[in-house]
DNA sequence: TCTATATGAATGAAAG
DNA sequence: CTTTCATTCATATAGA
């Protein structure tokens, strides 16, 4: 059982169980590019063009457009939070070896947050019917000097600044392994 | 998507093992006292001391000990949810020994669950974290009528329109299929 | 070895 | 936009 992927049966006619939209390969190609070419909150006019189209390789929706790009912003960016510092202690005072594999997936596809977020490198694409001006909003994760193109220099002034002083205490990259008598201490 | 093959890492110290976190028995340890000691939904910075601090006993990542309370809680909730079909009755009023929440992060809580859990000494720990606010949760675990208001919208087997007002334009029906023309344009 | 279960991980859908 | 919830997928492990 399971020696493969359970397909779950998206009915396009009269289907009486389905739960959530559950995205083709296809269509998650499709919105994949469109996020990796810049694309990150749609107007309700290109997600409605989306739709339509990603619609031949399957059932689905506007609204599942939205909260896909949506979904797929916001743990972009969660995980380059959380993966900021991901390196715990390096003392080894025991045979602990936390050898950090990096699990690095390369090769593979899977999403989370933090690990992932391999650049999808894939090929700058552009649906032709897609107003640029909306792609204008990628944040520059790549911290290049990108084009940063007008945008409404409100929406997201909040993330420029990584610099976010989460650590701002004690530890900051040495932290050394805990006392290993961390204790609970409500207070 | 996520076929989620294994990805097999070999471990220097030898053995293979797979991408997936395996945390030790004393991770789980501390984690499910924090966990019963009422908190639910860790803070990115809270996340990160914990992560530190568990990482003393083996490799862990900040990703698992948030996936770690998503599912722990989740987990709960649902098994509460099955098992309320018994006593909606008052023994709930009844005294429960999990400390559960409530615990009033005063520094009264004289329960820091180092007394509760006043384990064979092995070191009684104390995580110099938690800006307590998080605590707060505390979903009342003897809530009696829970609140069912998840509106649930049309989850169920729908395909008539979304009257999903969230986009103003109708998206009354992804009328013909596109002309699957959609295509990307380098540029 | 196969099956059942526990649980890590992922993600669609919403709520805030 | 951010955070949480619900459900599902995948795998490690226990049990038969």
């Amino acid at each position: 059982m399971s020696t493969g992927f359970c397909i779950r049966e998206r009915e396009e006619g009269g289907g009486t169980k389905c739960g959530r939209w559950n995205p083709t390969s296809e269509q998650v190609k499709v919105l994949t590019e469109l996020f990796s070419s810049g694309l990150r909150t749609p107007s309700t006019d290109q997600i409605q063009r989306i739709s339509n189209q990603l619609s031949f390789y399957g059932k689905i929706e506007s609204k599942n457009v939205f909260y896909w790009f949506q979904n797929h912003k916001a743990r972009e960016r969660h995980k380059r939070r959380r993966l900021s510092f991901h390196h715990h202690g390096v003392e080894d005072n025991n045979n602990h070896n936390h050898n950090h594999t990096t699990i690095n997936l390369s090769n593979s596809s899977t999403q989370s947050f933090a690990e992932l977020y391999s650049e999808p490198e894939k090929v700058i694409e552009t649906l032709q019917l897609f107003p640029l001006n909306s792609f204008g909003e990628s944040e520059s994760e790549s911290e290049s000097s990108e084009k940063m193109s007008r945008v409404h220099a409100n929406d997201q002034c909040r993330d420029t600044n990584y610099n976010n002083n989460m650590f701002s205490y004690t530890m900051g990259e040495n932290n050394d392994h805990p006392p290993l008598d961390l204790r609970l201490s409500f207070m």
